[in-house]
DNA sequence: GTACTTGCAAACAGTTTGCATAGGC
DNA sequence: GCCTATGCAAACTGTTTGCAAGTAC
């Protein structure tokens, strides 16, 4: 995701609005590490926001989609979860504490097609105990 | 996914019962490479099997996970697809016919950990156009 | 003023659960 | 006979949608 000032801008060049809860959504995703769910978002955005409604958020993260600010993981079974970092790096999903940790590969670019099929987008999901749970299970 | 006959063994050994249900939804899972969703399964249970249920479908899926004879993909949002070939292999999802494609990467070995964190499992999945509908969009 | 956006509530899809009945072993 | 499995319907979760009222530009 991009900084909040050049997300507005191609907001509104794509012919997309700027209101308030746009705004508050998009504060609370800038840096988020989190990969927080729909409802996180809701959440936190309510902190400061406290009249925005669930349909807004669902709205506004399809918007962010579609001009390629966050994107959608389905690391987890039946939610999802967003990251507003694009760049190409993989997650890791603790069995234990639930977070989803961000992992970024020494080298492992997107092939461009596999078995002749033309890739546009991959995702790599790594599942497991994370190192600070696995530490706690040894204690 | 062993031979049925393996599986039931396997089943009755870990303490679960065999019943003309598990069994049909065994031959629709045997061999199958269409990664079915639940839905389907049903479907194509129902056509040898009429009485059967929703339910039944699900918790037996649950049962065929619990003793690795199924994997559950979560490469398509907001459903599972079940994949009865449990062996590392990755998938591809085409955006136009929705088929997902089984992908047998050369060498692809699961690291057994990443950044310190224990790995147990991993995903990969590719989106893109399958190389049948590329062909179809060039005619 | 003209879209586009919001917020609500209702709708929806996929999945899970409780419970009475049936059936495997 | 014991205990698990089935089938039904209801419940539940996450997400989407229709629409009237509000608002960015």
């Amino acid at each position: 995701m991009k900084k909040i000032p050049e997300i507005l801008d191609k907001l509104r060049r794509t012919g997309f609005k700027l209101t308030p809860q746009r705004l508050a959504i998009l504060e609370v995703l800038q840096g988020n590490t989190d990969h927080p769910s729909a409802s996180m978002i809701y959440q936190s955005v309510r902190d400061r926001y406290p009249m925005i409604s669930f349909a807004t958020v669902y709205k506004t993260l399809k918007v962010l989609e579609k001009v390629d600010e966050v994107r959608p993981l389905t690391i987890v079974e039946d939610k999802l979860n967003y990251d507003p970092d694009t760049s190409p790096h993989h997650h890791f999903h603790c069995r234990a504490c639930r977070r989803i940790i961000d992992v970024f590969p020494s080298e492992d670019p997107m092939p461009s097609s596999i078995d002749g099929h033309q890739v546009d987008k991959y995702q790599v999901y790594f599942y497991g105990l994370c190192a600070d749970c696995a530490g706690r299970k040894d204690a």
